[in-house]
DNA sequence: AGCATTTGACCGCA
DNA sequence: TGCGGTCAAATGCT
């Protein structure tokens, strides 16, 4: 882990930290609403994931064993002993080899409910870029395949494929193969300040006027507010190799053979009875190719400024065990 | 015009 | 040889 990402991890805990005692504040104070203390919850959860997700991601198995929500998700991909002969990702680069099987993969399967939106918990964090989308044998639907849109620029050899469950649509499930080595993804980990955790300093958005600053930002607090009243983020302990994975080595540079060992799993659930809550907002996907439509749209993550707003769901990305329920049970 | 998506073709691996 | 992954030209979108 380079002092740069100790840094970010550093201010990710300390937020943690200083939410959790705007929290017990909140706790001692008869006036705060329960919806204060929901969302000051909320803040401090998406806070821990974010660092388990940096601390993922720079080689530490963080991965807890918790609770279960739809049993352990059976991996399509080959087992942990991941097939092939390890590729540095230099000699793996196009024009060399079109299947790049030398680098770590990562499955999560993914709920999400329409009624919370979309494209927030499929957005994590990154600029995808499709590529192509080919039908699989067996399965019901076509898996997408998206590359880091940064891929020419940063030479980020990121890739992300999306297929929808055939057993529930409502689940997708996303294999990450390959590390971010650009740079998309910072500006939205670490806030700048407190002030600004809400705000999405990408690479795509553009500096503001303060005012537009502070519209936008209570807008998004608001919005955030409406997520966060109807998700629940749980853990669930999907599959045992990150478990026993013994490694500390996530995929830096010496050790691509074992990374390969690396397969997580989270669950992305469109439930078809999601509450229709967010926002007050009653547009939300009905029918199949809707929630498809909204699915790839989200998963491509473009420079929508709705995606853009999701960000605080980004962690998801190296988090094994995400899952997004439908947020129904909450009223 | 520039960027993203679509889609048929191509390629490597089992 | 078939399947999965990627390429790249065509097309669409802003």
């Amino acid at each position: 882990m380079g002092d740069w990402e100790q840094r970010n991890l550093i201010n990710e805990l300390i937020q943690g930290r200083e939410l959790a005692r705007q929290l017990q504040i909140c706790l001692n104070a008869p006036s705060s609403s329960h919806e204060d203390r929901e969302f000051l919850l909320k803040k401090i959860i998406t806070s821990f994931e974010k660092a388990l997700a940096m601390l993922n991601c720079s080689g530490f198995s963080v991965g807890e064993p918790s609770q279960l929500i739809g049993g352990p998700i059976p991996m399509s991909e080959s087992p942990p002993s991941l097939s092939g002969s390890p590729r540095s990702e230099d000699s793996d680069k196009e024009g060399n080899s079109r299947k790049r099987k030398g680098f770590p993969r990562w499955t999560k399967q993914i709920r999400v409910s329409p009624g919370m939106g979309l494209e927030g918990p499929l957005d994590d964090g990154y600029s995808w870029r499709k590529y192509g989308q080919k039908d699989i044998l067996g399965a019901k639907y076509p898996r997408g395949y998206y590359r880091c849109t940064h891929r020419n620029v940063q030479g980020c050899l990121a890739t992300k494929q999306v297929q929808r469950s055939d057993e529930d649509p409502t689940v997708f499930e996303i294999t990450y193969r390959g590390r971010h080595t650009c740079n998309t993804q910072a500006s939205n980990v670490i806030p700048p300040s407190s002030s600004q955790e809400f705000q999405e300093p990408g690479p795509h958005s553009n500096i503001v006027n303060p005012q537009q600053q502070n519209v936008q930002q209570q807008q998004l607090q608001e919005k955030l507010l409406n997520f966060r009243a109807g998700l629940r983020v749980l853990t669930e302990n999907l599959d045992a190799p990150q478990q026993s994975f013994p490694s500390l080595h996530f995929p830096s540079t010496s050790n691509i053979e074992a990374d390969q060992n690396l397969v997580f799993s989270t669950s992305m659930i469109v439930s078809p009875s999601g509450m229709n809550t967010f926002g007050g907002n009653q547009n939300l996907p009905s029918s199949e190719s809707e929630i498809n439509e909204i699915i790839s749209a989200a998963t491509s993550a473009t420079n929508s400024p709705t995606i853009g707003l999701e960000f605080p769901f980004e962690p998801v990305e190296f988090d094994p065990n995400f899952t997004f329920i439908n947020p129904g049970s909450f009223s």
